[in-house]
DNA sequence: GTCGTTGCAAAGCCTTTGCAGGGAA
DNA sequence: TTCCCTGCAAAGGCTTTGCAACGAC
């Protein structure tokens, strides 16, 4: 019933080339160089395809807005640096996130975003 | 420089008796109680001013979109009860949060958003 | 041939902006 | 009177949708 598309395939392959969080321009700017057709409103049909299907995942970050990476990487948040712009990932989940809850608050997910200044930035000569 | 008007007393006045988080829509539609003439592009004007004044804060919540509210809370965090979709406010912040980051890395900030159910939404006959 | 997929353009949200009239000081 | 503020409507971003043509199977 899903069909194999160069479009979505381009898609793929841009995720698994560039291995981090991405926003719709990114993924356009690079999915054209590999589908020069390639449209917006298919890439956005397809990220949706691909959330659904698991592949990918969703991110609403508070400074960046909408990014997507892929899934399958396990429980992990992410780093902001706002010097370089670019989004880490964080293996580090702190245990006790689910104590902040008052009493009789069942906690099922949290998110955690730092942002701050990436080792690169702060040492440039050692990058 | 800056007028005292009806709109942006009525605005403050949402949020004094409010005392939560709050977004647009109902900025706008408790404001209008207030002063029946208010405008959606007045809000969003005096919560832009409200926010440079200090008075205001903003929040960017995964799921909630864009809130506001009263800032000279001191450092919190947030739950969301995705039965009731009310925001919560937590007092409680890691301490540890800054080791969650890589060695090198600097952290200035940090976001946590937690959700879940709220303890009235797990045992409403006691609500 | 079927029917999922695509490109294009239009439409939908949310938010901002231009403009002329209104109101605080 | 001055000029900040407001309401209205239009315009800007980002995302979704309608539609006819395309193409995978």
């Amino acid at each position: 019933m899903l069909r194999k598309t160069s479009q979505r395939d381009a898609i793929q392959a841009v995720f698994l080339q560039q291995d981090r969080p991405l926003g719709i321009e990114e993924i356009l700017s690079n999915g054209k160089e590999l589908v020069a057709s390639l449209n917006q409103a298919t890439v956005y049909r397809n990220l949706k395809v691909l959330l659904e299907q698991g592949w990918l995942n969703q991110i609403s970050h508070p400074s960046l807005g909408t990014l997507y990476e892929r899934s399958g990487k396990g429980h992990h948040h992410h780093f902001h640096c706002h010097s370089c712009n670019k989004l880490y990932e964080l293996s580090d989940c702190p245990p006790a996130i689910e104590a902040m809850a008052p009493k009789g608050f069942q906690v099922d997910s949290h998110e955690i975003f730092l942002s701050g200044t990436c080792s690169g930035c702060r040492t440039p000569s050692q990058q």
